[in-house]
DNA sequence: CTGACAACTGGCAGTCGCTGCCATAATCTT
DNA sequence: AAGATTATGGCAGCGACTGCCAGTTGTCAG
């Protein structure tokens, strides 16, 4: 993978662990996994291992924060959080993950508000609005408490953006999911993913056009992300046709 | 050291490894740093290097293909082509660049037939028909002769196939210049990156389903591909704005 | 041809991500 | 409280990757 690569049997078991911790994290204070059904959490245990979840996450998040991603060791992650190296492996299968779940719950709120966007929206349409009302929330409210947190430190690393925006293709599940849910359309159709994944593909080109330009600002950031979206249509439309040289080069 | 950069610390320095590489493949037989300026290759130890990267992707590939890409060390590939391993990391920044460059190859040809479809088509369109175009001479040549070879070594392992797909963002770039020389646009307009970007998020979701259905053959492979491209304007245009609940659950 | 200079290479030691294994301790069950 | 589960820590080890230094090889002037 782009900091580091497997160890022993090669790639395949990191996507299963990969996997497994993805549906991990949502059953993440809940669900045992005997016959108490339903919502009731059965114990002291599944309460540590949240505890110790989240506080791995935030010890992660502030280090990362501090001395950057690359410069943070997962045993100084471990450590900081009361735990061993080991333990922090059996909680995360990669050090991306740890970022990879901050942002899931970034991404929470954006489907909150993808949600709550009027129904005569197409899909994407609602996307690249709810895009924007997310991060006027994110500038607005996020800034002052410090409560689940994750957003602030995200929006404040370039390293950190860089490391979810380099993975987001695991993010886009989840956001499939919710655009699923609102359409009402089955988990065989494949629209949402493929909605989901060029969502994605759109910020990726706006995060990386950003820090060409030298990462000026995170407004910067907003406005090269809507950028590439509104284009999303143009380009896949029969609008842009233009066989050869139209609007001169470097236009 | 046109292949290799001196890392310091950290994630920061492999991305621009990485990035220092992706000019170095294209250069890699020819530009002295000399005056002796053009194409003409200047001496021995150019063809020395090329003749060592050759090998170390032949090999890389032949014994990924053999025991699987999580399987092969890169000592393993480096003694393979008579090299030390210390070696295979001034060539090759990551393991996985030896197969994106590989795969890189085969991008080309890709691009020929893009280039190669009439001006009328759309970019994206032309996309599309080159890929099926691409795909059809890839199953009839390719498999006879072994030249290049590069293109039966990934089409036949599904873990190579899947590497080249979970980094194909690392091959948007070079799609993305032919996508504006066809169209006669300069580097500063964001549109050819965000198709290329788009038509790769396709082929990844494309290659997802493939694979969720117990990858069947290389002409499913091919069918998801194109079923995944072809639903793009759809999802994308303004066909797709069921509030809710139009073609049933379940799809 | 030769000697200075630059580029290429190998080897070594070391860091870090990540894993299997096993003994121990904590929690849950009855 | 005994026994069955499950979480944890520590250790040893693999493998990707890097910096450093010394030795080799191609290059080019004289």
């Amino acid at each position: 993978m782009s900091t580091t690569s497997p160890g022993t049997v090669g790639a395949a078991s990191r996507e299963a662990a990969r996997e497994a911790s993805g549906e991990a994290a949502r059953e993440a204070a809940g669900e045992a996994s005997r016959e108490t059904a339903g919502d009731c959490r059965p114990g002291l245990r599944e309460a540590k291992k949240a505890r110790t979840r989240r506080a791995l996450i935030e010890t992660g998040l502030r280090l990362f924060h501090e001395r950057g991603y690359g410069n943070t060791t997962t045993e100084e992650i471990a450590a900081s959080a009361g735990v061993s190296q080991r333990t922090f492996f059996r909680y995360f299968p990669t050090k991306e993950d740890v970022v990879l779940e901050a942002m899931g719950s970034v991404d929470e709120v954006l489907i909150e508000h993808f949600l709550a966007r009027p129904a005569d929206e197409t899909p994407f349409e609602a996307l690249c609005n709810a895009m924007r009302d997310h991060w006027e929330t994110l500038g607005r409210t996020a800034m002052h408490h410090f409560k689940g947190g994750a957003a602030e430190i995200i929006a404040e690393s370039p390293e950190l953006m860089r490391t979810g925006m380099t993975y987001c293709r695991r993010r886009q599940t989840r956001l499939a999911e919710a655009i699923a849910l609102r359409t009402g359309t089955g988990p065989a159709d494949p629209r949402p993913e493929l909605v989901s994944a060029i969502f994605f593909a759109a910020l990726a080109n706006g995060h990386q056009e950003w820090e060409q330009a030298g990462a000026p600002g995170l407004d910067g950031l907003l406005r090269s992300f809507m950028r590439q979206l509104e284009l999303v249509p143009e380009v896949i439309g029969s609008d842009w046709n233009t066989p050869a040289a139209d609007r001169g080069a470097a236009g």
